[in-house]
DNA sequence: ATGCACCCTGTAGCAACTACAGGGTCAAGA
DNA sequence: TCTTGACCCTGTAGTTGCTACAGGGTGCAT
């Protein structure tokens, strides 16, 4: 199939799929008479493993990673479990965060009553780390 | 002061300083006779406003906005709670979707028992959205 | 006078794309 | 046959919010 089916096909941007070949995530395809790229099957898999992983906030290195791991079968599995524990954590300790972030600007938020600038409880928060509950 | 000193007073790298400097986000200050930056107490405010809101998520746009209304005392209050409340709007979602995404993360992560990658259910998850449960 | 901490400008790099500019290819319709 | 339009190509530059130099100047203490 040509690019444009491709990106259909799973989802992604043109640019996107000669920007993974650029940097060597996938592999380059064959080109017709034309210098098109003809892509099968195993691209579309490939593509749609990475996609996948992105979507899920994996970083294209830890996808390289996942990517060497299933082009060898015979590798052990248990790294393929590092990376994702890992990624697993830093996702729980990203909404941790975003948690606590939140807290704090419900709680500038909900200071506004209306007026000028001059009084804005909000421009007053925010230029004031010690109004703060959490750090942050 | 310096800029290191306020580098250190406000807890910003030097090389950020001198950025927001650049996209005119601080005003510059007053230079002393060796060509150094000079900085009072009102830029120190400022940038701690700035820094505070960047800790709070805000991007350079918004925090742009933010400071032009408190730069004009006059000015209605609202926008700054419109930003504010769309910001928060804004990390809702995203700790939602953050949340969608540690459940398939751990899911994926806990079908793991180790093995050979052939038959590496991690790997296997990752290549097919259909194993997922909701939508990312 | 010499070392050292500090300051200056300007440019390039990071992640992960995205958006052109400027051109080639191909099938269908007038 | 010509032309229109959809598609493809390469290469480069832009995005966000910094960070990291390189290559130089300044100021104070020993």
């Amino acid at each position: 199939m040509k690019i444009g089916e491709l990106s259909r096909a799973t989802g992604t941007n043109i640019e996107t799929i000669r920007y993974y070949e650029r940097i060597g995530l996938l592999p380059a395809p064959h080109r017709t008479a034309a210098n098109y790229r003809s892509y099968g099957d195993p691209h579309r898999a490939r593509l749609t493993f990475v996609r996948h992983s992105r979507d899920l906030g994996f970083t294209i290195e830890e996808i390289r990673s996942l990517l060497d791991l299933s082009d060898d079968p015979a590798r052990d599995c248990s790294e393929a479990d590092r990376i994702a524990s890992r990624h697993l954590a830093q996702v729980e300790e990203k909404i941790a965060q975003l948690t606590l972030l939140r807290d704090e600007l419900a709680r500038i938020v909900g200071r506004c009553r209306g007026g000028v600038a001059a009084d804005c409880r909000v421009i007053e928060a925010l230029g004031d780390h010690g109004h703060c509950e959490s750090a942050h």
